[in-house]
Parts: structure tokens; C-alpha cells; sequence
DNA sequence: GGCGGTTACCCAATGCTGGGGTATTCGTTG
DNA sequence: CAACGAATACCCCAGCATTGGGTAACCGCC
């Protein structure tokens, strides 16, 4: 019975899409739709009773709190839900503050019956649905850039950098004198053709350099 | 014919292992084996020759060289070629490191026929071929902690921080004297329970506060 | 033998850092 | 309304870090 299905909650100021996922979801035998709502305000005040362990939230809604928002508001006051966004768009800043914010999955609204469904069995199993494309951006997010000018060493000595480290703690760290990381760290601004320590590290995010 | 067909390379010390992957690849007609071997210093050589659209690399190889090292130097020296990783093991460090290193896919070595070809067509279609626990670990690494102890000013500050900035840019950058960004600094070390720059940006990053 | 990479040292001026305080204003919440 | 947390701002001070300018030795590899 109903007891042993999972709980989906949904959030979508489009009535239409809402009541389409509500029909698609709760025609599956492991998933039942708990509640839905038009904005997130809304879905957060009932979190206590509705209790979902899987919320599909939009991320473009009205009223003042947008889904990323929301998705941090829910899994600050209801942990255990995984959530999966819902969007139309794949723009790459908009996934990354998504995921960031604690979604754990990310489909799109021209998802059709079986897609919908595999995302939530899929994140049921300890998944993470979401698109080719994306699964791409998100793996991509992680490559160093192999074509970076700094050698071993110096690469090594800007990852300390960019943990704060100072001269002395890296001269420490590395086994080598003060005035050694000076010349490294020289050596790494120049090719870098930044000044300071804090260019040096928007550069080694920017160009993944570390 | 051949000429159409993904150009695939096998790097696999196991010869029953290699040989049954040759099968599979061989078998389908999008893909085709362009050679095997059992160790990331000989596939290094013949790269120009062999031009593989697609590296299917052991990470756990014999020699000086394992496939992390193995897939850096792969995609410097033929950057259009795509690399799955296949592993025994789904290590939450290896897998970030084999995804640094350049890899889009990672597979496990007991990944059958339909397992093996589907992560194939998954890369070829531009996605990234993964487990849903590696997904998982994956997402799960971007997720920021709800708990932070810190305030939104506090969080903001701690960010401008792991860029390396100086209390004189954060006071310029967020329009507050530069007193104050000492106070907000304060407060986040007494809050960290820290005393210096590098120490906060460690915790930062171990407890995902930024 | 030359080249790149790593190590090491000199001088000097500037200003950042961290620890100790205190205090005002503002909005929220009880 | 009173209390509280959050954000703002200022004081003193010792000490060390930072950046910029050089020069040079040693090692391994091609």
C-alpha cells in the first residue's frame, strides 16, 4: 500500500506540468504524489506534515524565492528529501548554483513519462539523474587544464597558495628555504603575468590550473 | 566500413580482460578496437599512429606509470581523444583524481557487454558514462553545508578569503571599512575555532562552508 | 654542452596580520 | 517594547609577510 511508496512532493506554478507530473508519478506503484504547491513559500511551511523524500522543484518560480533558494530552505528544514530541479534551460552557471544549493538531480521540463519516472528511480537507488549534456558539464567542471606553462613544482607551490599558506609555511611544508618559494612564486607570477597572491589564485580557478 | 567507426584504444595489463573488451568493442558497429596495450608507456608512443577517439585506460597498471598519470599525459598529447577510466574500485579519492587527470567516464571492470558499449555510445553522444554511486559522489562533492555556523556576511567574506584577498580588498570590494572586515574576520576565526587565513580556508574547504 | 628546473641568497620599503578591546545601528522576534 | 544577533566602525600595537629588484650554483636530460 500507499505506506511502503516514496514520497514526492512537487513544486511548479505551471498547473499544467504540475498535474501532469502528479498523474505520471502517482500512476507508478513505488512513488505517490504527497502534495504540490505553485512556489516554494508555500512547499516549506507544509514540509513537516507533507514529509517527501523526493521533491521535484522548478527553478524558475514567482514570488520572491526562486528554486535555488527554495532547495537550500528544504534541505536546511527537511534533510532527508533528495531534491531534483526541474528547468528549462541548461545553462551552465544556473546547474552548478543548482547543485550547489543541494539538488541531486537535474531534469528537464520536456521530460517525458519514462524520463520522469527513471530520475526517480534512479535517485531512490542513490543516484544522481540528469542529462548526458550535463553529467558532461559536471565531469568537465573537474578537469586541471594540461596545458598549463607552470612546471611540477611551481604547481604544487601554487596549490599551497591557494590554501593560504605564506612563504614561511610553504618553505616549511616543502623542506625548502623561504627565499626558494620567493624565487618560485617569482617565477609563478610572471608566467602568470599577475602581481599578488590573490590574482594568482583567480587565475588558477579561472584556468584550472590546480 | 572501418572509416566510420569510433577509433578505440585499450590500455589493460590483464590479458583476458583486454581480449574480452576487444570482443565486445569489435563486436558492435559503431566501434572498432585500434589496438591494446599493457601499459600507459607503450600506448604513449603509438598515439599518432593509432589516433583513438576513445582510451578505455586501467587506472591499476604495472610500470612507473598508473592511469591517472597515464590519462594527463594521454590527453596532452592527443587532447581529442575521450578517456573512461576502468577501476576495480570506486574510491571517493581515486575517482576524483582520475576525473582531474582528464577522464569523462569511469566504469568498473565487472561492467558487462551492454554495460561496456552503452558507457561507449554515452561518451560518443558527448556525455560521461558513470555509476549512480560515482554520480552520487559526485554531485554530493558540490553540495554545500547547510550547517555553516557563519553568517551570510561572514560566508560572503571567507569566500573573498579562499581567493587570497587582503582585509584592505575585501573592505574595497564589499564597501565596508577595512576594520570591519577585520571584525567579520574575527568572528569567523573565533566561529572556526582557527587563528589564521590558511587554517580558515582548510575548514572551508573541509566543511564545505563556501 | 646547453637548457630548463630547482635551489639559495642579497637589499629595501610597504603594509598586512592577528589579538586585545569598545560601540553604534538596524531588523527580527519574542 | 526589550532583547538579540548581525553588520558596521574605531582604537592600540608588535611582528612578520609581501613584493620587486638582482645573482648564482647544482642537477638531470637531450
Amino acid at each position: 500500500m500507499s505506506e511502503n511508496k516514496k514520497r514526492v512532493l512537487i513544486v511548479e506554478d505551471d498547473k499544467e506540468i504540475r498535474s501532469s507530473f502528479v498523474v505520471i508519478v502517482n500512476s507508478s506503484s513505488q512513488f505517490q504524489v504527497v502534495n504540490g504547491y505553485s512556489s516554494c513559500e508555500e512547499a516549506i511551511k507544509h514540509l513537516n506534515a507533507d514529509k517527501p523524500d523526493i521533491v521535484l522543484m522548478d527553478i524558475e518560480l514567482p514570488g520572491g524565492m526562486n528554486g535555488i533558494k527554495g532547495a537550500k530552505i528544504n534541505k536546511d528544514k527537511w534533510p532527508s528529501a533528495d531534491i531534483i530541479m526541474v528547468t528549462v534551460y541548461e545553462d551552465s552557471d544556473l546547474v552548478f548554483e543548482a547543485l550547489k544549493s543541494g539538488a541531486s538531480g537535474y531534469i528537464t521540463k520536456s521530460a517525458n513519462y519514462r524520463e520522469l519516472l527513471s530520475a526517480l528511480e534512479e535517485i531512490s537507488k542513490g543516484g544522481a539523474p540528469m542529462s548526458s549534456k550535463i553529467a558532461r558539464m559536471v565531469i568537465d567542471n573537474f578537469h586541471v587544464n594540461p596545458n598549463s606553462p607552470l612546471t611540477k613544482r611551481e604547481t604544487e607551490i601554487l596549490q599551497l597558495i591557494s590554501e593560504g599558506k605564506t612563504y614561511t609555511q610553504i618553505s616549511e611544508q616543502l623542506f625548502i628555504s623561504k627565499e626558494t618559494s620567493k624565487t618560485h612564486i617569482k617565477n609563478i607570477y610572471a608566467k602568470l603575468q599577475v602581481n599578488c597572491k590573490s590574482e594568482a589564485i583567480a587565475k588558477a580557478n579561472s584556468e584550472k590550473l590546480i
